[in-house]
DNA sequence: CACTAGTATCAGAAATATTCTAAATCTTAT
DNA sequence: ATAAGATTTAGAATATTTCTGATACTAGTG
């Protein structure tokens, strides 16, 4: 675990309003480590080999939290699990209803809206659907 | 449950390659003839009333095989709940974090890709998500 | 019109993901 | 030190979806 890593998620829990527990500090710092997206269940068995190991539930309600405070994105686009990203900028994903993973993909419209029909954006995300590379060719064998 | 639905929904089975049988065109008729986003489970207690009643499996089965062959959407982007969507055209939604309402809004990007880093697009989705209207209201009040 | 093979459906059990609960622990202010 | 409030915990409960194995339907064949 990185150390300024540590810092920068107190920083930003602080910024939201977020007293910055040990625990929380860990879950946020842990999102912010990786470019995957992850889901809680995979951010509480990261953490679970640290002491003191960190409950399943305390990871579920920090990710909510940080989702609710809008520090955090999540996203149901594919699978089961809900899967959460800490990266704020607009970015897009390209989801294969085959296989079902996601690719990032570069954000192709320019376009960034900040209201819609009174709505206030605080993000927003493209999702591609369809077949993968991959999949793609094997549909053609 | 409109007659000719029922027909066009037989008429898309068969297209996609799927023996229209009466469970199968009763739920794909169910999607076909509403505007909001049902869950399995909605479909499920609509048919549920019917005689034969359907059972929830094979609303689930049949919900999966007519996403796999691309003749419907799924869409995961709030709740817990899988939602469903026959309407073939690309359209964005904008999702409040904070009632997990979803709006049906204009799409904006009239780019509509067909191919991204050799992934075949079938489908795109724009998702914004932030405050509605009415939340936005009620943080500043 | 049987018979068979393959497909579809069924009810309920099981699996999976998430939330709830009530007790224990930590923090903060007095 | 103490009380009040917030946070965390383990495990139970809930919700959604998939799996299972039995049954029923359908189409093709003799």
């Amino acid at each position: 675990m990185n150390k300024s890593t540590q810092c920068e998620a107190s920083e930003m829990l602080k910024r939201a309003g977020i007293s910055p527990s040990y625990q929380r500090i860990m879950v946020l710092s842990a999102l912010l480590e990786t470019d995957e997206h992850p889901s809680a269940d995979t951010i509480y068995k990261k953490l679970g080999t640290n002491i003191p190991a960190i409950s399943r539930a305390t990871v579920y309600n920090t990710l909510n939290l940080l989702v609710d405070r809008g520090v955090i994105h999540s996203m149901r686009t594919a699978g089961s699990e809900t899967r959460f990203d800490s990266v704020c900028e607009a970015h897009s994903h390209f989801f294969c209803r085959k296989c079902k993973r996601i690719f990032d993909v570069a954000q192709q419209s320019g376009e960034i809206e900040t209201e819609l029909d009174g709505h206030l954006v605080e993000s927003q995300d493209l999702v591609y659907k369809g077949l993968c590379r991959e999949c793609r060719g094997e549909m053609i064998k």
